[in-house]
Order: structure tokens, then sequence, then C-alpha cells
DNA sequence: ATTAGTAATCGGAATGATTACGAATAAAGG
DNA sequence: CCTTTATTCGTAATCATTCCGATTACTAAT
């Protein structure tokens, strides 16, 4: 059902370079507010169609951890995350090797696990200064 | 803003009571399918309130990772998950143990972890037998 | 047991994130 | 420059979840 060839629009390859140069995680509507000054008829469908399009192409994972909403993530290796349950924000985290952990559990279970969720909840470094 | 007392209601209870007799960590429209029978003018909102009740309680946790809809388990006890990319299901793994890394990972960072979510995505057994 | 106070219920409407639609547009190859 | 069709835009639809107001039913105190 999905297309064999792609199409480089600006649009997409907007919304890669954005993700590329941040480290927050952004949402599809951030992305879109952030994008609406430059193209100014930019649907918000066109943003989460493009989203949905990179990862297939595995340029981008989806984060669905910690909100009601998803989050966007452009670095494709294996990391955890730390979730802040005060403001919402994510971290990266790289004290655990993920791809270790997927070999170690495959020998463990009569199940074929291909990639590890983990996020740390709690309470971030900046909310824990305003207490 | 949250009420400092409970009431026991018949629908509350058996919530909790049919979520600890599976593991099967059902979604609330399930939940609310199988009581409809017993309460024939049950709401899906009495559904949700309960299970956040519940969950204020701290007698059950809600899963969000994997699926778009959350899904319940009254077994608190910290333990990773195995989600089925294919059909959904989720099992219950216990060879990591959660509280150990929980005090790791907070000596490596300047966030106070609370607690983790660890998920195994991947291919469950059920549907690798039909490959 | 009765009553008063107020959680909790039900039903339906509202919300918010995401997806689907159809007509118009614009990549990409010939 | 044409043709093809992936992509866009705008809007409507979907789906899980939350909120609302009127009614019901726990619970503790009388």
């Amino acid at each position: 059902m999905k297309s064999e060839t792609y199409r480089n629009t600006k649009q997409r390859s907007r919304i890669l370079e954005i993700l590329c140069h941040t480290d927050s995680h952004p949402t599809a509507s951030w992305l879109y507010d952030q994008m609406k000054p430059e193209f100014p008829s930019l649907s918000l469908g066109t943003v989460y169609r493009n989203l949905g399009i990179l990862e297939e192409q595995g340029l981008l994972k989806k984060l669905r951890s910690g909100s009601t909403f998803d989050r966007y993530d452009a670095n494709t290796y294996p990391h955890a995350h730390f979730c802040c349950t005060e403001c919402g924000s994510i971290y990266d985290m790289r004290d655990v090797e993920i791809p270790d952990m997927v070999q170690t559990v495959n020998k463990q279970t009569p199940h074929n696990v291909l990639e590890i969720n983990l996020s740390y909840m709690g309470i971030c470094e900046e909310c824990l200064k305003k207490k």
C-alpha cells in the first residue's frame, strides 16, 4: 500500500533538517509552528504524513512514552530517554547500551525482540531547582 | 483538586478485581465490555475515571507504550514488558531488576529518576509460529 | 435506622491528537 | 515541455479520552 518512490519536497526535507538540529524531541504541532512562517500554506496533515514517511525511511523514531501526544527523534541510534513528569521535557541518555540488551534479552525469551524502549521517568534538573 | 476520601463502589472494585485476575493488560473498552453484562447501565467514562482513581491510589499502572491507546496493569511491582508489534499483545517480563536500575541511573544523572519504563518491542511467540 | 453531605454514576457532549479525503499542485523522468 | 503521479492543502472524520450536569448511592453522624 505504501509507495515505492519518494519525491523530495521542501516541506519534508525541512522537517528532517529541523529535527536533526534539535535535541528537544519535538511534537508535530511544534514543527508546524516552526515551519509556518516559511511555508504559510503549510497543513498540519502534511507534517504528520511526512513524519510517517521519514519514519518509514528509518530517518527518525516516533516516541510515544510519556505524554498523550507523540514526539519525534532524528537520533536513530538506540538510546534511552529521560522524561520529566513535571514539565514534559525529554532528554537523551547514553548510559545503557541498548543493542547489547537486545541480544541478552533474546536469549531469555521465546519472542523475537527487535528493539527496546527504555525511558526513565522522574523530575528533571530544571524542575528540581524550582522546589 | 483531587478528593481526599474515596468511597467503595461496586464498579470500581470489580474493575480492580478483573485486572488482578488477568495478565493481559486490558484496555478501558475491554474492561467496559467485560463488565457491561453485570452492570447494564455502565458508562465508559466510569471505567476511565475509576482507572484514574485506582492509579492515584497506587493500585495499578497505566501502560502507554506500544499502542495508540492505554492499557492497565494491576501488577505494580516494577517489571519490563514485551509488546508484540504484530498482534498488540503485551507480556510481562521479569529478567531485569528495575529497582536496581533506578538506583544505578540516579547516580549517573542530575535528574531525579523515580521509575523506569522498559519495553521490549518485537514479534511474539504466537505470531512467529504463523510465519 | 434516618438523614445530610458529597463522591460517584450515567449519558452524552466536548476535547485533542491523529488520520483520511478529494481536488489542486509540483517533483521527476522522458 | 509533457506526462505521470506523489505530495500538498484544507477540511472533515476518527478515535481514545475527558468533561459536564443531573441523578444516584456511599458513608459517617445524628
